[in-house]
DNA sequence: TAGCTCAGTTGGTTAGAGCAGCTGACTCTT
DNA sequence: AAGAGTCAGCTGCTCTAACCAACTGAGCTA
């Protein structure tokens, strides 16, 4: 009857007050008190909320509002894949068309809008990207800073922040779960590409542009093999117990509409 | 030292184990003992792993893998956005541009490449919500219906899935904080046109159409006022005290990449 | 003045007890 | 024998009390 309700209650005295990220919180004691409840399930309901970043917890200092970033949903979306793909199923395939949907979508609108400044931002990183191709260095996070860059001219900050968490998962599941056997040239070639299109202001040719890009990233991950399984720890609980644990049965969903 | 862990460990076990979605966890009383840690920060693993929607628990029965819908993540989004609204942000309107950004580039994508059957279904559902619109009922969850059915067709479950959870938060978020003066049969109009677009495999006309249906619901929201404030509960915490705490100070961002 | 130590704050962790929801088997009634 | 009610024994939930660990700022020391 408590826990749901703390959460809540929390995340309304948050609201209520205005406090905006970065501000303190009331101390653990003085939620104890102001929700009248013991302090292990404060910290219950505080650690919920941590997990979704509505909160910030830093030991010895005190508990803040949350930068309310997507970490904790790249948490959640990268292990969902994971967890998806040792099961046998394409989900980072899926994931990958996740972001395609949404750069296909997003790239016309802003052929031929971005300001000369962003331009010129996203040609440093093409030819960042190219001299770290010749030194064999990684591309990832310059990729990811044009990406980034890329977007940021539509002004609207969810989008880019979705966006980021997207690339995140992907690239975390990635590093973790293929051995991607990449040229780094044609990644290369395929951002020049996309940043000329952009420039020269033809939509078409961005959006092909970018199915280009992600065509390529397509194939290097369905080249790569089966699932490489993690070695298997632990004993499987034996299921023979009595009382009130039910066995297996994949349950049904609880997700009730209101 | 333990808490971060506790998670990470509890997860690697799904993994590694192979738990499918629905399967039971250990116990709690188990869980302490394999992890050697205290009930206390078993629960409150438990609770984190909980918001992220990895893990399900259900009182008297047991803990199990969750479904990892994205229920969680919209919970956050929604509050992220309810908190940006009253702190005078547009974040309400950039929920909405996302979730236009990403219907936009989809449906050009499954113009003329529906079945017969969803086509029917689409059909039926146009036909409900001229009904209740002529009725006076809520559109709101056969709207629902009507775009899960339409992004269907792309048999991708993670693209389905998070853009529904877009709609959950959008309309959570837009009934709890501003009231909306729509006309039921504008919106229907527009389901209608929508529909026929695909049907018709003109992709540049269902990519208007989606933005035409985005554009009126925009125009909606920027017709309503400013921010309706909650009521102010509860006294703000005295900052003087001594001790670790550092007052306000909108901190440094986190967000190290490693 | 520069540096250190220490007190007092913060959250982190552990332990033990009892409460609450659920199931399956047992018992009593019909 | 069939049905309903009860109870034992699982499960997770909450509380209390104590101690540990990280951090800050004031005051002491050199």
């Amino acid at each position: 009857m408590a826990a749901r309700d703390l959460q809540e209650r929390i995340k309304k005295l948050i609201v209520d007050r205005r406090l905006p990220s970065g501000a303190p919180l009331p101390t653990e004691p003085e939620l104890m008190d102001h929700l009248g409840a013991s302090r292990n399930s404060v910290r219950e309901a505080l650690k919920a909320l941590q997990a979704m970043g509505i909160v910030e917890i830093r030991h010895g200092f005190g508990t803040y509002v949350g930068s309310m970033s997507f970490a904790p949903m790249v948490e959640g979306l990268a292990f969902r894949t994971v967890a998806g793909h040792y099961r046998g199923e394409d989900s980072l395939l899926q994931l990958l068309e996740l972001r395609e949907a949404m750069e296909r979508g997003l790239v016309s609108r802003l052929a031929g809008r971005l300001p000369e400044a962003d331009l010129a931002e996203l040609d440093a990183l093409a030819s960042r990207m190219e001299r770290e191709a010749a030194e064999g260095a990684s591309l990832a996070e310059t990729d990811r800073a044009f990406h980034a860059t890329l977007y940021r001219g539509l002004d609207n900050v969810l989008l880019s922040e979705v966006l980021e968490a997207f690339w995140d998962a992907f690239h975390r599941v990635q590093r973790d779960l293929v051995d991607v056997p990449q040229d780094p040239r044609v990644t290369c070639r395929q951002h020049r590409e996309i940043l000329d299109a952009v420039r020269s202001g033809d939509s078409i040719r961005a959006e092909e542009a970018i199915r280009d890009h992600f065509g390529n990233i397509r194939v290097r991950l369905s080249t790569t093999g089966a699932p490489r399984p993690p070695e298997t720890t632990g004993t499987p609980r034996p299921p023979g117990t009595t009382g009130a644990r039910r066995p297996p049965e994949p349950h049904a969903r609880h997700n009730e509409r209101v």
